[in-house]
DNA sequence: CTCATTGCAAATGATTTGCAAGAAA
DNA sequence: TTTCTTGCAAATCATTTGCAATGAG
């Protein structure tokens, strides 16, 4: 289990990356700090965040920038989009995408050389959609913030 | 000149959105607040952000959140997408796209009533290329932040 | 006049960093 | 051993907020 830059597998990154995996939704790093203080309690918040910039460096983990304030980790590496609520702010995995979706010729833009993109998708959870009633009839207008 | 909830038409107001506008590229509050300052040296770095913040939620203006850290405002309200140069972190907008380049039966994912999408183009800019020489060979795959 | 808005400074919240002690390799 | 990592606390950075004074309508 050697990442790249990572030299030594310390035990609080083993349990930085271990809860990470196990847990189901996209934690921030205070979040997976108290997660990880149930394992070890004498972690420090310092070390989580240092480990989690580490293994998203190294591509063992994702770091998001997706709503506002503070950075959440996806502990699946690999391409996939997110849902963020528009309302609760919680995210979820986008499943079910075709996975052509976007178009090939997009990949070249005012003389930039396009290596990915960034999509995340703004909806109405299920949650929110049933407290609302109404059903969000004064939802802002496709691809606002 | 009334826009909603902006009920007072003050002049550090109409100086942070004059400037936002005449502005080219996607500025932060910081860079905003010396910008307006060399017309309005008084102006205070709260009232800034308390402007950009009620201009973003009117809909006067965009509130971005593409490069981690600081927010990035753009004087365009219209829907309309960036690119964002990896290597220094530059967003400039993305010109030219076809308008239906995101399938339609995206609409409607996981349970969630979409109602837009985010979507953030990351690329290398032409300076940056040319600067690296080699021609990038080691960026990071599609969609990785 | 009234109350939204300002300037200022202090407060907040997330993240980073310096440093001596601790532990992988 | 060597030096990467940790824990802790203080530092930093972006942003927000409280409050009395100001000014737009």
């Amino acid at each position: 289990m050697v990442y790249g830059i990572l030299q030594r597998n310390t035990r609080q990154r083993a349990v930085v990356l271990e809860e990470l995996k196990k847990v189901c939704g996209h934690p921030t790093a205070a979040e997976l700090y108290e997660i990880a203080r149930a394992r070890m309690p004498k972690i420090s918040l310092g070390t989580v965040y240092r480990n989690l910039e580490l293994l998203a460096q190294n591509g063992v983990i994702q770091k998001l920038h997706i709503s506002g304030a503070e950075a959440r980790f996806d502990g699946n590496p690999d391409r996939h989009y997110h849902v963020c609520c528009i309302h609760c702010e919680r995210i979820e995995d986008a499943h079910d995408l075709p996975d052509d979706f976007v178009k090939e010729e997009v990949r070249s833009l005012a003389g930039y050389d396009i290596v990915g993109f960034r999509l995340d998708f703004l909806g109405v959870c299920p949650d929110c959609r049933d407290e609302d009633g109404a059903g969000g009839g004064g939802t802002s207008p496709l691809g606002r913030e």
